[in-house]
RNA sequence: GGGAGCUUAGCUCAGCUGGUUCAGAGCAUCUGCCUUACAAGCAGAGGGUCGGGGGUUCGAACCCCUCAGCUCCCACCA
C-alpha cells in the first residue's frame, strides 16, 4: 500500500470483500449464546439491475447488520431475488420477439424452459452488483422465489388458505393489462391524468324523431352498451321513460332505464351503460339485469360482437369511430376532457376493465391481526406517519385478485374436469384422490390443471419465513426448523413507502396467519431517490448515475456516506454527485490523519529514533487534549447510540463526520502533532492509536473498506482480527467541564486566528496575551493547548486595562493582544462603539423581560436566574468595553 | 372527492418537551493561505421578518385558526 495523499479504493475494496469472504464473517448459524439481529433483504427483481434506490436502501441495511455483528449479536442477512412475474416474462417474451420466436407458438413447457435459461444467464446480476457495494449479506442463504422449496412453499399456502375458505375462485371485474395479457391486482394500477374527449353522441329514440345526447370518453364500446340511464329525478328525461333508444352506427335497441347513481349534473344527465367495460356499469348492469357484452380481444382490439372495425385496437377504433359518428351527423360536439386512467404498473399499458373468472384472497379477516399490531406499535413502521396511510388502506381492503395470465410464476394447484369443477390439491395425484372423494368421477389424464399462475407477492409476502423455512406451511404441527425458530421475528426491515402495501403489509397478515408473530419489529421506509430537480429517477429520463460508475469514481465508502449525508432517509432524497465527492473526501481526510499517525510511529527523517526510544517527556498540551478528547468521543457515542435507537441514520453519520473531521483531525492531532521531524512521546502516540482504533469501529458499519484497511495498517493483526468482527466501542460517563473548558479555548483560538487574518499577520509570529485575572480559572488547564495552537510565546494575567492592544471578548472574558503601535486606533474604536451598542441593545430587551411581573412569576426559575446572568453579563461586558474606548 | 405531510440562509435540510443546543449544519459564496497528514486541504468571514396574516402565552420556528404554495398516498362520475 502506497502512502499517496490519496485515498485509492479501488486497491483495498475487492481485496477486503474477498477476505470477510473467505473467512466467513458474513455466514451466520443459530447460536444460543447469542443475540440474533436479522434482516431480510426487500429481494429485488431477477431481471433488476442496481439503480440508486437500491444503493440507498442497501446502504442502510448494511450500516445496521454490520454495526449488530459488532455489538456481538449474531448477525444475519438474508440475500435474494424475486421472480416477479409480469416483469420477467415480459422480458422474456421481448428476448424471444428479436429472436423471431413467438410466444404462442411455443408450449408452457418450451417457454419455460427459455425463461429459466435467461433467468440463469441474466438473472442475479443485481447481487453481484451489491458485492460492490460492500453488502455483508449471507450469500450462502441466497434465496429466489422460484426456488423449488419456495414454490412449494406458495402451494402449501394456497391450498391451506383454500381450505380455510380465504381463497376463492369468481367471476369478477379486474383490471385487465391488454399488453401483458393478464389480470392484475388494484394495487398494480397507476392512474395518471390523461387529455382526452368527451364526446356527445346522438341516440335516435326508438319509432321517434327525437333523440337523447350521451357524453363518453369511449365512443368505441357503444357496441358494447345495454341500456341507456336516466335519473328518475331528472325533470328534463320524464319523457323518456319506458322508451328504448338505438346505438348508433348499428342500430341496436336498448332501454332506457333509471338510476339514481347516475349524476344530472355531469354532461348530460344521460349515461350509456356499457357491462362489460366498466366497474360501474357492470355494478348498474348487476342491479337492473342486463346483458353483458364484451366486444374486446384479450390484447384489446375489437372482437366479432363489436360488429364493426373488428381487429382494429380499441385506440385507433376510437378515432375511426368519432369520425364515421360525426360524418353521419350523430356527434354533436367534441370537448376536451382530462380523465384519470389506469395503467399498468409492469407495461404502463391502459388497463382495461374485463369480466372475467380469478382466483382471489378474501381480505377482511385475514387482515385483522396484522392491522392491529401495526396500530399498537408491536410493528414500529418509521416514520409514524405511515400508520395512517396503512390503516386506511387495512380498512378498505378489497379482496386481492391473485391469478395471472401467465406462465412464468407458481402455478395455481386447481384442477378441473370436463363439465367445470374443480379441486385444489399440490399434485394430479391428490387431485384425482380429492375429485373421487367429492364422488365426480375423473381419470388422471381428464383433468387439467389452471393455466394460471399466482401474482408474484402472492410468494413474497412469505419471504421473512420461507427463507428460513419453506417446509413449515406443509407441515401440519407448523413447528419450524432451527432457523426459523432462531431468526424469526426479524429485526428491522429497511423498505420503500411505495411497496408498503404490496409487501409490507401482506408479510406483515402472512406472518400473523402462520407464526402468530410479526415478521419484524421495526419497518424502516426509505425516501425516493430523486434528482437535483426533485424528478424521481428512472430509466427513460437519463437522470439516473449508474452506481458501479460512481463506485469506481468515488469508491464504495463515499458512495455510501454520499447517500447517507443527503436529508435524513426518512425524506426523499435529492441526490447530487456533489454528496458522493463529500464522502469520497471523508475517506481522504481518514487516510491522511492515518498517514499522519503512521508517521510518528517511524519518523522518515529519525529513523533510529524510533518513537519510545527517547524517553520524551509528556508535554502539558497532549495530556490536556487526551484527556478532552476521551471526553468528546465519549460524548459522541452517546449520542451515536441515541441517534441509532430512533432510526436517524444520517444524523449518526453526521455525528461521526463531526467527531472525525473537527474533533480529531482539526483539535486533537493539531494539538498533539509534534513539530516537524521531531518523535512523539510514547504515552500520546499509544493513545492516538487506540483513539484512532476507536474511530475506526464508529466508521466502520458506514465506510468498512477503509476502515478494515487501516485496521490493519494501524497495527498488526492476526489473520482473523479483522474490524468487521470486532467489538463497537460503548459510551461511558465522562468529563462535560473539560468538554466545557475545551470549547472556551478554542473560541479564544480562533479569536486570534481571526485577529491574526484581519491584520494580516503572519501564524509564524509569535503573539503575547493577555487575558483578565478572572478569566484564570476558565483557560488554566489549557493554556498550553492555547499556546500552541495559537502560536501565543507568553500568556500572562492582568487587572489592568492594556494600552495600544488589539481585544477581543470570548464569553464575557476580555482577552489583549498587545500590539506595539500596529493598533489602528479609529478601527479599534469604532469596533468597540459596535460593540456597546449592540450590548446596549440587547440589554434593554433583557431588562424589559425582567421588569416584566408577570414573566418573573410565571416562568421557571431557571430560566429568570439565566435572564439575571444575561444582564450581569451584558452590563460588565458594557462596563469592560467602556474601559477598554478611554484607553485607547 | 378523502387522507397525510411539507414551506427555516443561494441550495439541501436539522431544530426531539414552548424558555441557552435557538435561530443551526453541510454544500455553495467571499477573503487569506501550495503552513512537511490532507488544495479531495487549512485558517477565517458574510448570509435569515423561520411562507403570509391573526390568535393563545410572561414568552412561539415550535401550540391554535386562517390564507397561499408545494409533495405524496388512497378513491375513480361517464
Amino acid at each position: 500500500m502506497s502512502l499517496s495523499t490519496k485515498f485509492s479504493p479501488a486497491e483495498v475494496e475487492d481485496k477486503w470483500y474477498q477476505y470477510w469472504m473467505e473467512k466467513g464473517f458474513f455466514h451466520s448459524e443459530p447460536n444460543e449464546a447469542k443475540e440474533p439481529y436479522t434482516i431480510v433483504i426487500p429481494p429485488p427483481n431477477v431481471t433488476g439491475v442496481l439503480h440508486m434506490g437500491h444503493m440507498l436502501n442497501n446502504t442502510i441495511q448494511d450500516v445496521l447488520v454490520r454495526k449488530a455483528r459488532m455489538e456481538g449479536k449474531e448477525a444475519c442477512w438474508v440475500p435474494g431475488t424475486d421472480h416477479a412475474s409480469i416483469a420477467t416474462e415480459a422480458r422474456v417474451v421481448a428476448m424471444l420477439r428479436e429472436q423471431g420466436i413467438k410466444k404462442s407458438s411455443l408450449t408452457r413447457e418450451e417457454f419455460l424452459k427459455y425463461a429459466w435459461e435467461w433467468k440463469e444467464k441474466y438473472g442475479g446480476i443485481i447481487l453481484e452488483q451489491l458485492k460492490k457495494l460492500g453488502a455483508s449479506c449471507d450469500w450462502e442463504r441466497t434465496k429466489f422465489t422460484m426456488d423449488p422449496p419456495m414454490t412449494e412453499a406458495v402451494i402449501d399456502v394456497f391450498i391451506d388458505l383454500y381450505k380455510k375458505g380465504y381463497i376463492y375462485r369468481g367471476l369478477r371485474m379486474v383490471n385487465w393489462d391488454p399488453v401483458g395479457k393478464t389480470a392484475l391486482s388494484d394495487d398494480e394500477v397507476n392512474y395518471k391524468d390523461v387529455n382526452s374527449k368527451l364526446y356527445y353522441i346522438k341516440y335516435a329514440i326508438e319509432n321517434s324523431n327525437e333523440f337523447v345526447t350521451i357524453a363518453t370518453t369511449r365512443p368505441e364500446t357503444i357496441m358494447a352498451d345495454s341500456a341507456v340511464c336516466i335519473n328518475p329525478n331528472d325533470e328534463r328525461y320524464k319523457h323518456l321513460k319506458g322508451k328504448r333508444v338505438l346505438i348508433p352506427l348499428i342500430d341496436r335497441a336498448i332501454p332506457i332505464i333509471e338510476d339514481e347513481y347516475v349524476a344530472m349534473d355531469f354532461g348530460t344527465g344521460c349515461l350509456k351503460v356499457t357491462p362489460a367495460h366498466d366497474q360501474n356499469d357492470y355494478a348498474l348492469g348487476q342491479k337492473h339485469n342486463l346483458e353483458v357484452i364484451d366486444i374486446l380481444n384479450e390484447d384489446g382490439t375489437l372482437n366479432a360482437l363489436a360488429k364493426i372495425y373488428v381487429g382494429e385496437d380499441r385506440f385507433i377504433a376510437r378515432k375511426k369511430i368519432g369520425k364515421e359518428l360525426d360524418e353521419k351527423g350523430f356527434l354533436l360536439k367534441v370537448e376536451d376532457y382530462t380523465s384519470n386512467v389506469g395503467h399498468s404498473e409492469r407495461t404502463d399499458a391502459v388497463i382495461e376493465p374485463r369480466l372475467s373468472l380469478q382466483w382471489f384472497v378474501k381480505m377482511k379477516d385475514i387482515t385483522k391481526p396484522a392491522l392491529e399490531n401495526v396500530m399498537n406499535d408491536t410493528i414500529q413502521l418509521i416514520p409514524p406517519k405511515f400508520k395512517n396511510t396503512y390503516k386506511h388502506w387495512m380498512e378498505n381492503v378489497r379482496d386481492w385478485c391473485i391469478s395471472r395470465q401467465l406462465w412464468w410464476g407458481q402455478r395455481i394447484p386447481a384442477w378441473y374436469d370436463d363439465s367445470g369443477n374443480f379441486v385444489v390439491a399440490k399434485t394430479r395425484e391428490e387431485a384425482v384422490e380429492e375429485f373421487r372423494r367429492q364422488e365426480i368421477a375423473v381419470s388422471s389424464a381428464s383433468i387439467k390443471q389452471d393455466e394460471d399462475v399466482l401474482d408474484t407477492w402472492f410468494s413474497s409476502w412469505l419471504w421473512p419465513i420461507s427463507v428460513f423455512d419453506p417446509t413449515v406451511f406443509g407441515d401440519a404441527n407448523n413447528k419450524g426448523n432451527k432457523d426459523l425458530n432462531y431468526y424469526y421475528p426479524t429485526n428491522d426491515l429497511i423498505t420503500a413507502p411505495e411497496i408498503l402495501f404490496f409487501w409490507v403489509a401482506r408479510m406483515a397478515i402472512a406472518g400473523y396467519e402462520y407464526r402468530k408473530q410479526p415478521p419484524f419489529k421495526n419497518v424502516y421506509l426509505t425516501g425516493i431517490v430523486r434528482d437535483k430537480q426533485g424528478r424521481k429517477m428512472s430509466k427513460s429520463l437519463g437522470n439516473s448515475p449508474d452506481p458501479l460508475d460512481l463506485i469506481k469514481n468515488f469508491g464504495a465508502d463515499g458512495v455510501r456516506t454520499g447517500m447517507l449525508f443527503s436529508s435524513p432517509a426518512r425524506n426523499d432524497l435529492l441526490f447530487d454527485e456533489k454528496l458522493v465527492e463529500q464522502g469520497r473526501n471523508f475517506a481522504n481526510k481518514i487516510w491522511n490523519a492515518f498517514r499522519l499517525v503512521k508517521g510518528w510511529e517511524t519518523s522518515p527523517l529519525t529513523p533510529i529514533q524510533r518513537r519510545g526510544e527517547q524517553n520524551i517527556d509528556q508535554p502539558q498540551e497532549n495530556k490536556i487534549a487526551i484527556e478532552w478528547f476521551d471526553a468528546k468521543l465519549n460524548q459522541s457515542l452517546a449520542e451515536l447510540e441515541d441517534h441509532f435507537n430512533k432510526f436517524r441514520i444520517s444524523d449518526a453519520l453526521h455525528t461521526v463526520y463531526k467527531l472525525v473531521w473537527d474533533d480529531f483531525c482539526a483539535w486533537y492531532l493539531e494539538i498533539v502533532k509534534p513539530e516537524f521531524g521531531k518523535p512523539i512521546d510514547e504515552a500520546t502516540y499509544n493513545t492516538t492509536v487506540s483513539f484512532f482504533e476507536k474511530l475506526l469501529k464508529v466508521l466502520h458499519p458506514f465506510m468498512p473498506f477503509i476502515t478494515e484497511e487501516l485496521w490493519h495498517e494501524l497495527n498488526e493483526r492476526k489473520e482473523k482480527e479483522c474490524i468487521i468482527v470486532e467489538s463497537y466501542p460503548k459510551a461511558v460517563s465522562f468529563n462535560t467541564k473539560i468538554i466545557e473548558e475545551g470549547t472556551f479555548a478554542f473560541e479564544i483560538v480562533t479569536q486570534i486566528r481571526n485577529l491574526r487574518n484581519a491584520k494580516g499577520i503572519s501564524p509564524k509570529e509569535a503573539f503575547k496575551l493577555m487575558a483578565k485575572s478572572e478569566s484564570k480559572k476558565n483557560i488554566e488547564g489549557f493554556s498550553s493547548v492555547i499556546k500552541k495552537l495559537s502560536n501565543v510565546s507568553e500568556l500572562t494575567y492582568t487587572d489592568e486595562k492594556v494600552a495600544s492592544a488589539s481585544s477581543f471578548l470570548v464569553g464575557t472574558m476580555e482577552f489583549f493582544v498587545p500590539m506595539d503601535g500596529k493598533v489602528d486606533k479609529e478601527k479599534e474604536q469604532e469596533q468597540i462603539f459596535k460593540d456597546i451598542e449592540y450590548q446596549k441593545g440587547f440589554l434593554v430587551s433583557v431588562d424589559k423581560k425582567l421588569s416584566n411581573e408577570k414573566f418573573v412569576n410565571s416562568a421557571p426559575s431557571q430560566v429568570i436566574e439565566m435572564e439575571r446572568k444575561k444582564k450581569a453579563d451584558a452590563e460588565a461586558k458594557i462596563k469592560s468595553l467602556e474601559e477598554s474606548l478611554k484607553n485607547l
